[in-house]
DNA sequence: GGAAAAATACCCATTGAGGGGTATTCTTGA
DNA sequence: TCAAGAATACCCCTCAATGGGTATTTTTCC
């Protein structure tokens, strides 16, 4: 028998996932969590062989929740259950920890496929993601990240709306300095045109990186 | 027997409903679509008494398709299902002219009750949403539209990374009306600072407004 | 220890976005 | 029909954000 829990703050997708579990003779559902917290309560009381996991979820967000998860409890299969198929998502579940990555665009028999895989000692993942690239592209952006340290955080500052000035007052440094990020970074990133580092910097905030 | 479709474009959620209206007696899915135009084609086939509506499909979203429907076969119910509470979101919805509107995280059961409901000629809103409040909201706002329409549209443009240069050319106005326009809009919103209208039109486009 | 990468800081320049006006024409609703 | 609000278009001015350089000091890593 293979217990599964599920971490999904969509109440009605996650009863959706229980009425298909429901008829599986070889599964059983043994709870699930609107949010991370309630997530490790729960496996700590009944420890799952599969977690189904959300990445949007309150309190603690599916990323860091696999994290805590495989650390303390390895031999729990995770698969994640995402609506995105952004590279960024992906590598970071993969980082993670997660055995599989399933889309909530997908037919939901996947999930059946999935769990069976993944207590198979296999990973499973959604069609629509091309997983060998993605592995590949994990691999190089480890050894060489794009944005060095000083201009991540400059970026993170123009995300909350900050100034040239303000961002240099901030971090002690000149506002030349800043300038200088500032254009490395949309030389960097292929950007140009005057708002552009803003909105790649706003956009970032939806694209999990 | 009450016929239903199901415009969801993430399949997973609408095979959990399918699962769901399969045990009922007396409903029937008769299909469903992952996008607005599916949606509309499907219509034109097997007309449902009630439709499940999403709010964020391609295409068509679930706003402009609700009002197509609505003005060519004012008798089909719709009921709005949306990960949105905000305020935004549901007063397009009931402008458009839904019977009902249900949140992705509440119980499936729900979509039973509200099926119920409409073709009852009730109407049925989600608990976590005060209807009531809303419609009044709605009515000012209805008299007193905050921003007007080549604002909106403007604004429109901006989430989209248009410079005020593009946007004249897109619009065949001068420079400086659009440059007109962005002033009066970020004195009416009470923004202030260079980024703030990107930063405002871009947010737009997470909140439906 | 020494080279490469990152961080620091400055120079020059252009331009787009805003702040604050005024004025004319077009629409729209009471 | 007539006034209010919207849309159009221009004026002035400032300043932050780029684009494109150079140079020095730290860090980091082989």
């Amino acid at each position: 028998m293979i217990t599964v829990a599920i971490a999904e703050d969509h109440q009605s997708l996650s009863d959706g996932i229980h009425l298909l579990l429901e008829y599986e003779e070889d599964i059983t559902l043994i709870g699930h969590a609107t949010d991370g917290e309630v997530l490790l309560d729960l496996i700590r009381k009944k420890t799952p062989d599969v977690i189904l996991m959300d990445i949007k979820m309150p309190k603690i967000d599916g990323i860091v929740a696999t994290r805590l998860i495989k650390k303390e409890w390895p031999h729990i299969h995770i698969i994640a259950f995402s609506m995105f198929d952004q590279t960024s998502a992906v590598t970071q579940m993969l980082d993670a920890g997660v055995s599989g990555y399933l889309l909530k665009n997908s037919p939901l028999e996947e999930v059946l496929n999935a769990i069976r895989a993944v207590v198979d000692g296999k990973e499973y993942f959604d069609a629509s993601i091309n997983i060998a690239s993605l592995r590949q592209d994990a691999e190089q952006s480890q050894k060489k990240p794009l944005l060095s340290k000083s201009e991540r955080e400059i970026l993170k500052l123009i995300g909350q709306g900050k100034t040239t000035s303000e961002i240099a007052d901030i971090r002690f440094t000149a506002v030349s300095t800043v300038e200088k990020h500032r254009k490395n970074m949309i030389r960097k990133l292929g950007l140009s045109g005057k708002g552009e580092l803003l909105r790649y910097a706003l956009e970032r905030k939806y694209n999990f990186e």
